[in-house]
DNA sequence: TCGATATTTCATGATTTATGGATATGAATC
DNA sequence: GATTCATATCCATAAATCATGAAATATCGA
């Protein structure tokens, strides 16, 4: 993870709709949610979420897989540890009895 | 931390200047630096640093104490802390076993 | 009180971003 | 191959955000 791709993750986060699907994915797990249920749960327009999952994929946060005529998003895991990873990185001058067990328990394999 | 916190949050991240700070500010740990060497270490405008700061700071995740003419910031641990455990909140469909660990992790007292 | 220093506040113009309608693509079904 | 469903893309417009310069505020020392 480096700057511009914590920039861009942090951004996508910081829109209302878009943190709401993600906290969505991130609660539906492993089983994820086709996009047209994003939509519909959300009560947003299908072009302007496809637009919001586009630019959260674009990120690294979420992630999709073709089931036919649907897409089917989930909630990337490993792109949301970077990003915490990122965020405390070096904390407290890079101390590492302090927050290095922040980081590792960072290993979530939901 | 309810969502609109989070989106401030979020946002005050999602700026280049203002991450950079933010990351400063938790490299620094409790010595914290003040406004003047923050803009100065990041080769930022006084106002725009001092713009940035502020946004940082009503967003919860750096905070200030006044030390003559200087006002000298820090990383907010709470503040951190708080947005990490809302991104991951009912992680999993709030399985425990899975992901309670992480949350429990961001206790980290820097 | 006066001047110097550190920082914030305000107003503005420029850029970026979100949204909605229309349309296009891709996959399944008939 | 035509139709339909799910989703993505294009485009125009409205809204939000950003950096900047100028002015204001707060603190310190003489």
């Amino acid at each position: 993870m480096d700057m511009n791709q914590a920039l861009d993750a942090l951004a996508a986060l910081g829109q209302k709709t878009r943190l709401e699907v993600f906290r969505l994915l991130v609660k539906a797990g492993t089983d994820g949610m086709h996009a047209g249920e994003i939509a519909e749960a959300l009560n947003v327009r299908q072009n302007t979420m496809s637009a919001n999952l586009a630019v959260l994929a674009r990120a690294g946060l979420i992630r999709n897989e073709r089931e036919g005529r649907n897409l089917r998003y989930f909630a990337d895991m490993d792109g949301i540890r970077g990003l915490l990873a990122f965020l405390m990185e070096d904390c407290c001058g890079g101390n590492p009895t302090l927050c290095q067990p922040v980081l590792d328990a960072l290993a979530c394999e939901c």
